[in-house]
DNA sequence: AATATAGTTCAAATATCTTTGAACTATATA
DNA sequence: TATATAGTTCAAAGATATTTGAACTATATT
């Protein structure tokens, strides 16, 4: 494959994962604490069932913009800025 | 409609617009020619039909990522940098 | 040990997106 | 005028994405 590809793709599975108003709404909450939560917790403050929560955030973890944690029973999300700067802030350079 | 709702909306037209790697190829065509170029043009570069060629048209001019100017038979597009940026460079802005 | 809590997985239902050919409008050319 | 070209619209088909409840795993608490 391709290095143009490989972006594309990779650009691609970010798009997506932005392209979602619970998701970006879940970007923002994480964005304004600007520490880790635990998905419980985003859950709640964006009125979504634990369901709908994990599948959100396994989308936003594949694509690189969460990170997460597990520790014991929960799970702490938080952004990854890293790859907002990469493919949003520098868009141009990929 | 609140003005975080206005926001998310236009963000989520974005970036669903930004999702799909025909139209992010397209972006990419339009970046480096830097002018404006015929839908035709485009399609035979992507190596796509003009019925999907104006699907993909229609969104990103409804998103705002590109410009359109019909000129007799001919559909003339170029990317509207200004979207790129204060949706893309600038996204902790909105 | 029994129960509660945090999160995941699965499958079914629904909603949304993309491709395609055929028919169409409008303009250009022979 | 007849024909060709550029692009749009429509509807049908197929592909993807999202929501939901039920069942599950693992850890915490009584």
């Amino acid at each position: 494959m391709t290095k143009q590809t490989e972006t594309i793709e990779a650009q691609v599975k970010i798009f997506k994962a932005l392209a979602d108003p619970t998701r970006l709404e879940i970007i923002r909450y994480l964005n304004q604490l600007d520490h880790e939560v635990s998905c419980g917790e985003v859950d709640r403050a964006m009125h979504i069932g634990k369901t709908s929560g994990s599948y959100h955030f396994k989308i936003l973890q594949a694509a690189g913009l969460i990170t997460a944690r597990k520790e014991a029973r929960e799970k702490y999300v938080a952004l990854d800025q890293s790859t907002f700067d990469r493919y949003l802030t520098h868009f141009w350079q990929n």
